[in-house]
RNA sequence: GGAUGGAUUCCCGAGUGGUCAAAGGGGACAGACUGUAAAUCUGCUGCAAAUUGCUUCGGUGGUUCGAAUCCACCUCCAUCCA
């Protein structure tokens, strides 16, 4: 089977401008080709995470990737899909973010002997000149066409302003310039990229008067539609100081029942008869590909030893036995204790598993916390520094634990 | 630039002088049931030295014994007109 053919059967593939052209390209390795990544943050994501794999996968199949870190776009922001307006880096911060990329990428690529590149569009966005752009550029858009997009359906009713509206001008600016400078002649994106991509390769073909091609990756959304990699507290990390191992594990471990196999199929890196066999699996059966899934990718994001640490506290958790050590941990402060001791609200917030006292307060009213397997009910309950020279393991709910010590 | 409507807690959204820490829904959290799943049911959802106190309804000032609610100015947003 071939790369392309792969891609099709792991259902990463959501649109492509030409298919015979583009499978003939990547299957004899010829592309050249880039992915955007913006640099919202000071993390990548899980969202990223699979652009990223998709990059080593064809890279593998000797294709040549190069990764565009957008110092540039990020400036303005891309309104894509979204129904308010980003927050506006600072310059500053666009700087840290694409360090913090930088970083996290060469872990996944290998940028080596210029078998992949990175680049950063600020190095020719932020010297364009406005009347020259204009003219040059602008002149190939229609606005009645931007206008009538898709992605910018959700912005009636918030608005756009004219800054994000230059967006899709500045993505597609990228592709002409990799075009030409790279011979870059494919671009790789979320599914939610698509018009933009698009409007690339239509300047590409006005310019200069050359074919170029567009692919999109599924995004990967739960059974309910949502995009998968969110919590309630923002999204899953790969940066393990924002996300650790165990956490990035639980996430997975975790996954609907309905979305485990999607998972297994467009994340990990499992040969697809494998997978295939899985795919009879049920009821109770879903929890191993839930175990294997987490571990799958806990070893790709953080490296196998990591994931097998992960792996052992979660069974230490919730299969009993198993090593213990390696489970989330937390050491109190002196300023924890008050008079020689600390109740167990303070022991909860300290320990960051609830946001304040109050909730802590709940936590224990409501019969969800408990040390040592032991359910506290008293909110005032009170240990001194001795009671943590042995094991110490608070509970809260069924699945946040966290070993105490002082 | 003009006219109109609007800004309420994590989100949506009710509330037009005291009975308001603020209805209802969603989400989150906790409990039961389970498979560390889903669905369902129950509880809960500002903070704290907790039968009480303190801070919150875009911002700043004002009226009042008392303001989310009334007045003034400001900021931001939407719609229509230019």
């Amino acid at each position: 089977m071939q790369i392309y053919e792969e891609l099709v059967a792991r259902g990463l593939i959501a649109q492509v401008t030409n298919e015979e052209e583009i499978r003939d390209m990547i299957n004899n390795g010829k592309a050249t080709f880039y992915i955007g990544f913006d640099p919202t943050a000071d993390s990548l994501h899980v969202g990223h995470f699979m652009a990223l794999c998709l990059m080593k996968r064809l890279q593998m199949a000797g294709n040549k990737p190069i990764a565009l870190l957008g110092g540039g776009t990020g400036m303005v922001g891309d309104p894509s899909g979204r129904s308010d307006l980003r927050q506006m880096l600072t310059p500053e911060q666009i700087d840290h973010n694409i360090a913090c990329f930088k970083k996290q990428m060469e872990r996944f690529i290998d940028f080596s002997d210029g078998k992949a590149l990175m680049v950063n569009n600020a190095d020719w966005l932020m010297k364009l000149n406005y009347v020259e752009l204009l003219r040059e550029v602008g002149a190939h858009f229609s606005v009645n066409r931007m206008l009538s997009h898709e992605c910018y359906k959700k912005r009636w009713e918030k608005g756009l302003t004219f800054l994000e509206f230059n967006y899709m001008i500045m993505q597609s600016y990228d592709f002409y310039e990799l075009f030409q400078k790279y011979g870059c002649n494919m671009q790789f994106g979320g599914d939610d990229q698509w018009a933009n991509m698009l409007a690339g390769t239509e300047l590409i073909r006005r310019k200069l008067g050359k074919d170029s091609h567009a692919m999109t990756i599924t995004l990967l959304l739960n059974s309910e539609g949502n995009k998968m990699g969110k919590t309630a507290k923002g999204a899953v990390w790969l940066d393990p100081e924002k996300t650790s191992p165990f956490e990035f594990f639980q996430y997975w471990r975790n996954v609907a029942d309905a979305d485990v196999m999607k998972c297994i199929r467009m994340l990990t890196f499992l040969p697809l008869e494998q997978i295939d066999e899985m795919e009879t699996w049920e009821g109770a059966k879903l929890n191993e590909a839930k175990e294997i899934l987490a571990y799958e990718l806990t070893t790709l994001v953080h490296g196998e030893e990591e994931a097998k640490k992960a792996q052992e506290a979660s069974h230490a958790l919730f299969a009993g036995g198993g090593d213990k050590a390696n489970m989330p941990c937390h050491t109190l402060s002196a300023d924890d204790f008050r008079d020689g001791s600390i109740d167990i609200l303070q022991i909860l917030v300290s320990a960051g598993l609830v946001q304040s006292r109050s909730e802590a307060r709940r936590s224990v009213e409501q019969g969800g916390v408990s040390v040592n397997d032991e359910k506290i009910t008293d909110v005032k309950k009170l240990y001194s520094q001795d009671d943590f020279k042995d094991e110490f393991i608070i509970k809260k709910g069924k699945k946040k634990f966290c070993k105490i010590e002082a």
